[in-house]
DNA sequence: TGTACATCAGTGAACGCGCGTTCACTGATGTAC
DNA sequence: TGTACATCAGTGAACGCGCGTTCACTGATGTAC
């Protein structure tokens, strides 16, 4: 088998696909700079030729993961029913990818003030929730409230989901029923 | 001052109680048993006279979270719109105690197999949650998916609030306007 | 085309750190007589 | 009431571990001439 060489030509990449492939096996607190340069078969000092930290790294398969998921809930929103379209992909993006959704939720996103490609590509996110949000309201509000809804909604499903908390096995059906999309009712004054 | 005396009295909960503050103060994955008895004063062994493990003692702080979340909600279930009420109860807490939220679904929930205690209390939220939901449902179905509809908002609502992703300013008056009751559709049928 | 050289992606040893857990122990407390 | 003693909640030293990061380095690659 020919050794790789000197150089291996992609490094970056190949560090965050391994980050990834953790991710997914254990979790996020399992993510470390030193085994997933073992993983890549390289040294854990190499990983620094690339990022700048073990946090810039979590950062950048954050970041990507949120491209992702704005990419697949993208597809979803041309579609006749984009609500329901929309929040069954964010859905199904966790059920697949649940070590990647969990470190884009987790501590990480807390630095996302450090982290301005991070923070955008978060909010590229809630934009397209709320563009398919408020599209269906019948009354448009200032406060974005739908597409808040619409993102909490979404949002914790997937999270009851992978944490098992509902039967994995129904997570599409129950969700497909959920995001029906229905005609809204007025708002009532709140409290 | 007086000495504490050598026989600690309730260390158990005084570890709970250590193991909070540094929940609030820093986040679930800084809570080390070490730390955690060098808050309390004592010795990091003497933390296995009252649990087995350091997972043990998160399990514990876990479960007792799940029960405080209980409770706050029990007193909003009897009100006259117990969905609303419940709903933000369940969004004040997460609000008010972020550390304690986040542990209580993080990775200690995912071993809740071996926890059977923590197992009931995080269920009895969500009974609780199935039964405001349904009792405005106007046409119950068997597979609760109105429960998990309300769980899955104010679960997912109060992470965004807590995550920062939506101003936490707005968090109270969001979440009210969102979970006002309103009747509900019938659902059509899905794909 | 051949050679000298600068670049810079990699290496491996070493650092200090805090962690969870174990071990043999100590000594205050509560109880039995 | 006084004394002997068992209990068991605490101690402190020690273990091995993997971590993130630094350092001085090496050597393959690509380029300038």
């Amino acid at each position: 088998m020919p050794r790789r060489p000197y150089r291996h030509g992609d490094l970056a990449n190949a560090l965050r696909a391994a980050a990834l492939a953790i991710l997914d096996e254990a979790g996020p607190n399992d993510v470390g700079l030193r085994e997933t340069a073992r993983r890549v078969g390289v040294s854990a000092t190499a990983a620094y030729r690339h990022f700048g930290s073990k946090e810039d790294l979590l950062a950048s398969v954050a970041t990507e993961g949120f491209r992702e998921l704005a990419a697949a809930m993208e597809t979803g929103a041309i579609e006749s029913d984009p609500l329901r379209a929309v929040g069954l992909a964010y859905v199904e993006f966790a059920l697949q990818k649940r070590g990647l959704f969990r470190l884009m939720f987790g501590p990480i996103l807390l630095q996302r003030a450090k982290y301005a490609e991070l923070d955008e590509a978060a909010r590229a996110v809630f934009v397209l929730l709320r563009r398919v949000s408020v599209s269906i309201d019948e009354q448009p509000r200032e406060d974005n409230s739908a597409g808040i809804a619409a993102w909490g909604l979404v949002h914790g499903l997937s999270s009851l989901f992978i944490d098992g908390l509902v039967p994995e096995t129904y997570a599409r059906g129950i969700t497909n029923a959920i995001l029906v999309q229905r005609p809204r009712p007025e708002y009532q004054a709140t409290a």
